[in-house]
DNA sequence: ATATATACATAATACTCTTATGTATAACAA
DNA sequence: TTGTTATACATAAGAGTATTATGTATATAT
């Protein structure tokens, strides 16, 4: 995603967190949502996205439904009871490294 | 560094950052900045520090300079103009990231 | 004496993401 | 009607980054 390597390793945090807000989404519909709140700056590739889901979905954080729309295919994730226990964990961790890396990024404002 | 995943990919650019703001500095002393500045929360370990620092000077964005200092080796490290002008880039990309993921953690804030 | 802190380094491994490729349907433009 | 773009899934090869483990060596505190 992006051509920045500094999303790497939230990426599981973002579907989680897109998932809370959103309720069900399907993995195409994750990445829209992502570009679109982002303005286009975060692009998520399918060979992440999809192993992304897949592991999620293997360490009981995900459920999937499969629907078919418009003769299409769709596999509706959403959270599990563990995985909505887990998002608010990550979430606090995700906040404390934004704030984290403010500090860096301008450390004349952490006081 | 740290047991969250979320610092990775953007190693480089507090390194350089760090380099910005204190001019000159040495690994360990880099290590120790970064702990402080983040209450204890980010700690760079020396199997990513070290290759990450000898892949910036091998990039012509660092400068080293070798001193014994109480018998012991210390190499400071510095950024070159080249590098200097990158951090400028990075800076601006990390901020944007940081931007970006407020939006997602935080959506409601963003209108 | 022993452990901890300082100060560097690298190799094996694990993990995450990119790039490339593949399948298939729908919608739109030339 | 034919080619392109969008939708919707998937995986494999490769690149890149960090962890963990290990190594060397000196200084300081217990």
């Amino acid at each position: 995603m992006k051509n920045s390597q500094l999303y790497k390793g939230s990426l599981n945090t973002i579907i989680m967190k897109l998932l809370e807000e959103n309720g069900r989404m399907y993995g195409y519909e994750i990445t829209q949502k992502a570009k679109e709140i982002t303005k286009g700056e975060l692009n998520i590739t399918e060979g992440a996205l999809y192993p992304a889901l897949h592991k999620l979905e293997a360490e009981d954080l995900l459920d999937v439904e499969v629907e078919r729309v418009d003769n299409r295919l769709r596999k509706y994730y959403k959270l599990t009871e563990k995985g909505t226990k887990e998002t608010v964990n990550r979430l606090s961790e995700l906040e404390e490294f934004i704030k984290n890396m403010q500090t860096i990024v301008n450390p004349k404002l952490s006081y």
